[in-house]
DNA sequence: GGGATTTGTTGCTCAATATACAACTGCGTT
DNA sequence: AACGCAGTTGTATATTGAGCAACAAATCCC
C-alpha cells in the first residue's frame, strides 16, 4: 500500500477544518502537521482553486470551501433509498413522537443520511452526515446483524453499558436477529435509547436501517416492545416500496 | 502561485467522481487524466483509506465515499444562517406555491444551501449544493447588486435572454437595486422565473439572499410584482431576526 | 469450460516535484 | 514607530510520485 503523501496532507488539512470550529490559520496546520508553514501555504492555495477550501479576505485564515457541499449532496441524492425513506422516517416521528433517522453502511461505519426531528422538547439529534461506530448504535447493530457482517475489529467503550467483548456482542446480534430488531440501551450516550430495522432490497440484502432515537426516560423499557413494533412495522412497508412489492 | 500537482490530481478526481453517473473504474480515470493507470491506482487508495472514495467490492470500481457527506453537513451546519432562514422558506413556499429558496455566496457563485419544495405538480427543483452564475439567476443578481459587487469576469449566456453584454448588466442591477428585489427571466433556463431579496445582518452586510423559482407560466409578468412584494416582506423579516432586530 | 482480453495492483527506477529554509510583505500591537 | 506575528514567495535539494513492465483476477466469448 503505497500512500500519496501529499494527497493524504491534503485530505488530513480537510479534516482538519471540519474538526475545527471555526476558521484555521497556517501556522496552526503546520504545527499540527508538523511541516513548515511555507509547505501548507501551498497545499492550501490549491485546495481553494478546487474549492475544497476559501480563504477569509479579512483574517486570511482558512475554512472548508463549497466544492465540499457540492460533493456531499450529489453522494446524498444518488442514494435512491434516501428519497423513497422521507415519508416513513415522517410516519415513525408521528406515530411514536421521537426522531427518526436512516443509516447505510461505509467503511465499516453507519452513516446517518436522513433524519426527522420530532417536536417534543427534549429530543436526541443526531444530524446527517454523522458517522457513528456499529457496535453499540441501535442503527449499526440493524446493519450488521442482518447482514450477517463480521463483528469491527475494535469495540471501543462510549458508555459503560457499551458492549465491548467480541462473545457477548455475538450473542446479543444473535438475539437481536431473532426479535427482528436492535436496540441501543444507552451504549453510545448515556441518557438515549435507540430501537432500529433493517431495510431489505428486492434481493433481500440489507441496504440500510431505520429507527427511532429518544431519551430514556420516555424509551423505557416497558415501552420499548411497543415502539419495536411500529419501528418493524414502518421498516417492512418500506422494504416493501424499495423492493417494488405492492402492500 | 504554485499548486500542488499531486492533491490537484486527487480532487479533479473527486470531481470526476461527483460528475460519473454511477462507479468509475481506474482505466477511464487515467484516460481523462493522460496518466498511467498504476498511478491513479495509487491515487484511489490514498483517497480511499481517508473515505473520500470507496471501492466497491464486487466490481473494483470506485465511487465517492462518506466523508464527503461528513465535510459537506459540517460546513452547511456551521452556516446558522441556514436554520434561521427555515421557517422563512417555508412561509414563501405557503404565500407564493412555488419553491423557495437560500443562497449564499462562494467563490464568484451562488451555493444554495437549502430549499424547501412546493406542492405543486409542475415545480421547479434546484437541489442543495448546486453551485449556479451570479449573473442570470434571481438569488445571484440579488447577491451581486445588494452586496455592491464587482461583476463576474465571465458572462456565459444560457439562454437566449441572458444578459452578457457587461454594460446592459450594470445598468439592470442598478435597476435591481432600486426596485429592492432580482429577477431571473429565463435567463438560466427556459420556462423558469425566479424572484430573489437579499438577507442583511446586523452590520448591514449582505449574507444571502432567498427566493421563489417557478414555472414562467405561473410566474408570468403580471403576477411578479405581488410575487416580489411578499419575497421583499419575508427577506425583510429574516433579516430582522437574523440581526436580532425586534420585528 | 477454458483461452483470451480487459481491469486493477505491485515492484522498481529515475526524473519530476514537494519540502524546508530564508527572505519578504502586510497587519495589528504595544 | 518599532516590533512581532501570520501568511506568501523564491530557490536548492532530496524525496517521492510517475511510468514501465510484470502480475493477478475477473469477465468475455467462443
Amino acid at each position: 500500500m503505497t500512500e500519496i503523501q501529499s494527497l493524504a496532507r491534503g485530505l488530513k488539512i480537510l479534516d482538519l477544518l471540519a474538526a475545527a470550529e471555526d476558521t484555521v490559520g497556517i501556522t496552526e496546520i503546520a504545527e499540527y502537521l508538523g511541516m513548515d508553514k511555507s509547505s501548507i501555504s501551498r497545499v492550501m492555495q490549491t485546495l481553494a482553486v478546487y474549492g475544497y477550501a476559501e480563504q477569509e479576505a479579512s483574517t486570511r485564515r482558512y475554512r472548508l470551501g463549497p466544492q465540499v457541499v457540492v460533493l456531499g449532496q450529489t453522494l446524498l441524492n444518488r442514494l435512491p433509498l434516501r428519497d423513497q425513506a422521507r415519508p416513513f422516517l415522517q410516519q415513525l416521528v408521528d406515530r411514536t413522537g421521537e426522531c427518526a433517522h436512516l443509516g447505510v453502511l461505509t467503511q465499516n461505519q453507519v452513516l446517518y443520511v436522513d433524519q426527522v426531528e420530532s417536536l417534543a422538547t427534549l429530543r436526541v439529534n443526531t444530524r446527517i452526515g454523522t458517522l457513528a461506530p456499529l457496535h453499540c448504535t441501535a442503527l449499526g447493530k440493524a446493519l450488521i446483524s442482518f447482514a450477517r457482517l463480521d463483528l469491527p475489529e475494535e469495540l471501543n467503550p462510549f458508555t459503560t453499558r457499551t458492549i465491548v467483548n467480541p462473545d457477548v456482542l455475538r450473542v446479543h446480534l444473535e438475539q437481536t436477529r431473532l426479535q427482528g430488531y436492535a436496540i441501543d440501551d444507552e451504549e453510545y450516550n448515556y441518557d438515549v435509547r435507540c430501537i432500529a430495522a433493517p431495510v431489505y432490497n428486492h434481493d433481500n440484502n440489507v441496504v440500510g436501517a431505520i429507527g427511532i432515537s429518544g431519551p430514556a426516560g420516555r424509551m423505557n423499557l416497558e415501552h420499548i416492545p411497543e415502539m419495536a413494533a411500529i419501528v418493524c412495522e414502518v421498516a417492512r412497508a418500506l422494504s416493501n416500496r424499495v423492493a417494488f412489492r405492492r402492500s
